[in-house]
RNA sequence: GGUCCUAUGGAGAAGCGGCUUAACUCAGUGCCCUCUCAAGGCACCAUUCACGGGUUCGAAUCCCGUUAGGAUCACCA
């Protein structure tokens, strides 16, 4: 009769090495007590979406903070959908929040003495241990089909039974090894399973870093570990890779709870001590009335790329995740507003439970916030940088008067609470339009808001006096006391309560004359500091423009 | 459908049996400041913690049930 020992010489003929011999090759790490090793384990499947994002400064957050060690694997068992070249694209825009792994894959290698550190070249890692497996009984070849399944499936739709491979519906289970072994050398097509122990009626748990104790039914499904393409499922590859790689706690979605169990049975199968895990809350949206996660098709806040092209700086989305993750940082970095992110001390016991619905709002205001109190020189350099990539108009406009442009993003900036009107980059160039000749040519000829109740002959000598009559060059309130005596002369009370007082007697208040001069030099009746533009604008613009709407 | 997770205002949330007629932040509203806007200042915005029972002198906080939302049941991760 054959035996195990036969079958996993069958199965994998060209593995000669052992568990042991893996346990030598990947020693423990030498790490001082308390530190944690933590990863950022992506599928290479698209873009960096903002889930993973949240994930990755959770795990990098707390392996810095505890002197441990934030890792990068690449997790591309599933070659259907993996993207050539977006393992790169995720390492770069993961740079761009400033989150960079100590080991792990690297586009131009990897680093660190636990690789490969991409799964699909991990191949002969998870053979050796299977083998293993196979060996003690604990996993089985099954050849069944996709037909196979699917009428495993449909019969247990149909008579209301828990679908699943497990117990008498996993037909390949008990195969004696003689009937295996004819089968594979038949040429008969296999996956390899993992041999449940689990009892479906017995109750497991586990103490989440996040949600403490999780009360699960225990897992008695036969998963499969190594699919026909010879490749890892996630639930093997993630026991055997965090294992070897010696991961101390696991950050993943909550979406992984359920299948705990399954990773607890293996890791108990093979003898190993299971990491700790945390399973994350996911970011939702609020979609007619009902929660559901951040979809990358339906929500362009979904990807990372979207904050990055639409010119929100990272450390704002940076900060904004971190104050769903911890809702006290928002309260220590209003107390500690010099300090930066890194600097707060993050807990899994602060998380709150359930997602968060992704706030917009929240993020302009901390955006907001961030562009105001930024340099001026930075945030120019920064606009700059930014502009080349996605903003090409903006981009002319600065390179042809870098000094001009910074004028214009200085305005009412370095005061104790400077304006906050950019939420994001691309807000920059609209809003600043009228400073330039050819954007003011194109709002001139589209019309002007004037209150229709002056005439143009009135609106014509007011202006041709703020022309000839304004000083230039002066404090504002030099500039002001100019602007009233002008106003004054053409009719209009010098101050609002005045004006309030009596209308009648007046063309109206001074902030009447204000608009009238604002929409002839801005276009609208809304704009920054009046006194700052014309000193920016400079005498000769201002009386150019006004003269020739006189 | 089974199992699990979650449940405090429009959003993020603090709260851990009496200090809470529920902190703080965003949004919203009002007033003030003011040449407009942005900002800023000051107020207002849950008498109530999904609902129903129970425990207790006392409950948002503990227990039970119900409801709702979410997750998961693949050779995807």
């Amino acid at each position: 009769m054959a035996d195990l020992n036969e079958l996993a010489e069958l199965l994998f003929p060209d593995v000669t090495k052992t568990i042991a011999d893996l346990e030598k090759e990947y020693p423990a790490r030498n790490l001082p007590e308390g530190a944690e090793v933590t990863r950022f384990a992506p599928s290479p499947t698209g873009f960096l979406h903002t889930g993973s994002l949240f994930t990755a400064l959770i795990g990098y957050t707390i392996a810095k903070q505890s002197g441990g060690v934030f890792y990068f694997r690449l997790e591309d068992t599933d070659t259907k959908r993996t993207i050539a070249g977006s393992a790169d694209e995720l390492i770069s825009q993961l740079a761009v929040f400033g989150i960079k792994h100590d080991e792990g894959y690297f586009p131009n290698g990897d680093e660190g003495k636990y690789g490969p550190y991409q799964q699909s070249k991990r191949r002969d890692i998870y053979r050796t241990v299977i083998k293993e497996l196979i060996r003690r009984g604990r996993a089985y070849p099954d050849f069944c089909t996709t037909e196979d399944l699917e009428k495993i499936r449909a019969f247990q739709e149909a008579n209301k039974i828990l679908p699943g491979y497990y117990g008498v519906y996993a037909r390949d289970r008990n195969l004696s090894v003689d009937e295996q072994i004819a089968r594979v050398k038949a040429g008969t097509p296999w996956v390899i399973r993992y041999k449940s122990q689990g009892d479906h009626d017995k109750k497991t748990f586990f103490e989440d870093a996040i949600r403490g104790r999780i009360d699960l039914q225990d897992n008695d499904v036969d998963v499969v570990i190594l699919k026909s393409d010879g490749l890892p499922t996630y639930h093997f590859a993630h026991v055997c890779d965090d294992h070897f790689m010696h991961s101390t706690l696991i950050t993943r979605g909550e979406e992984w709870i359920p299948s705990t169990p399954i990773h607890l049975d293996m890791f108990r199968a093979l003898g190993w001590e299971a990491p700790r895990y945390a399973h994350l809350p996911v970011i939702m949206k609020l979609d007619h009335g009902n929660k559901r996660k951040l979809s990358k098709r339906k929500d362009p806040e979904a990807a990372v790329s979207y904050f990055l092209e639409t010119g929100y700086p990272p450390e704002a989305l940076l900060v904004y995740l971190m104050s769903i993750a911890n809702s006290n940082f928002e309260e220590w970095s209003i107390e500690n507003k010099e300090l930066s992110i890194k600097n707060f001390t993050f807990s899994l016991k602060k998380m709150s439970l359930d997602g968060a619905l992704f706030d917009g709002d929240k993020l302009n205001y901390f955006s907001k916030e961030i562009i105001a109190i930024d340099p001026v020189d930075s945030i120019l350099k920064k606009v700059t940088d930014w502009s080349e990539q996605y903003d090409k108009v903006l981009h002319e406009k600065i390179m042809a008067n870098p000094a001009y442009f910074r004028k214009i993003l200085n305005i009412e900036k370095e005061r104790a609470h400077p304006r906050k009107d950019y939420a994001k980059y691309s807000d920059i160039e609209p809003l600043t339009r009228f400073f330039f000749e050819k954007d003011y040519a194109e709002i001139v000829k589209n019309g002007l808001p004037f209150n229709e109740r002056y005439s143009k002959e009135f609106l014509s000598s007011l202006l041709k006096d703020f022309a000839d009559k304004m000083i230039y060059g002066v404090d504002e309130s030099t500039w002001w006391n100019s602007v009233k005596e002008i106003a004054g002369a053409h009719g209009f009370a010098l101050s609002n309560k005045e004006y309030k007082a009596n209308p009648e007697n007046f063309s109206g208040s001074v902030s009447d004359a204000a608009e009238i001069l604002r929409i002839a030099l801005t276009g609208g009746k809304e704009s920054p500091n009046l006194h700052e533009i014309i000193e920016i604008l400079t005498e000769e613009v201002v009386k150019n423009r006004l003269r020739a709407l006189a």
